[in-house]
DNA sequence: TTCTATGCAAACGATTTGCAGGGAG
DNA sequence: CTCCCTGCAAATCGTTTGCATAGAA
């Protein structure tokens, strides 16, 4: 995780930028959990062990991060955005549960096909990791259809 | 058209709803430009033969006829949010250019077999017209490249 | 010392809501 | 005559920006 911080310091010094504390309090939060976090949920984290980190620090250091290729965002639905670390496995796609919210990695192939015939069909170079393909997961389907209003049922 | 307003008129009266000017602007713009348009392009739209119809009232009726399965929406991404008339064809799907802006129709089947894949191998139920897929259209992706630094070149 | 990044507060754009009155059925 | 829908204004949510200053290099 030090590693992490230390290799981004780098990566902003060779551009005239700076390794600060908000910085390294972002990296932390999106190093510890793996997962995908919105802005806020980001924020949240980061007050935990800093409570003066304004909000707009944490989003234009998202913003910087981003720049730097260190940072990725994906677009779920609703209008939110969620932001991870940039992997090893490189670029992931996702897809987001429309009832539960949480995003789901999948593999980078999975959209290949599709892609391939949208480029040959439909004059369209699609960009796949770049919004989340949105559905429901399994267990958030099963409780929608067991609260599903039977027909005949009142109500 | 008018045979779209009756239609939904008897459909809202089914509910103890109602049919009313603002209601008909929004089908009638809906109607007439068969794109997928912004709740602020509706309103534009509308404005131009009633300027009296509210902000507030075209985003409470474009709720109204989603409720009633008459209109449909679609997240674009950087948070824009796309309406349009469900068409006899049913659900189709779409993709969005990041550079333009445009909203393209895809035919309904281009997911079927990552739906597939994904209920199978992913726990996950795709709802594949609900968000928009991300690239570029073919234009685009030209001028972008165009448009691109050569390196060794300043700037 | 220099110049980037920060905290703060205000601005922002898209959407939502409470309320009293207007109008569809 | 009822009660849904509307216009209006203010509130809300997520994000961005201008400014003076703290602090990294």
């Amino acid at each position: 995780m030090q590693v992490v911080i230390d290799e981004v310091a780098d990566l902003l010094r060779s551009r005239g930028e700076r390794m600060t504390g908000p910085r390294r309090a972002v990296l932390t939060v999106l190093a510890e959990r793996g997962e995908h976090l919105s802005a806020d949920a980001v924020l949240d984290a980061v007050a935990r062990f800093d409570p003066s980190v304004h909000r707009a620090s944490v989003y234009r250091t998202l913003e910087a991060l981003s720049d730097l290729g260190v940072v990725q965002h994906v677009h779920v639905g609703h209008g939110g955005t969620a932001y991870h670390l940039v992997r090893d496995g490189g670029r992931h796609l996702h897809a987001q549960c429309r009832r539960c919210g949480a995003v789901h990695d999948l593999p980078t192939d999975l959209l290949d096909d599709v892609a391939d015939r949208l480029a040959r069909r439909h004059a369209f170079v699609l960009d796949a990791g770049h919004v989340a393909l949105s559905g429901m997961c399994r267990p958030c389907a099963k409780e929608a259809t067991a609260h599903r209003v039977h027909p005949g049922l009142p109500g």
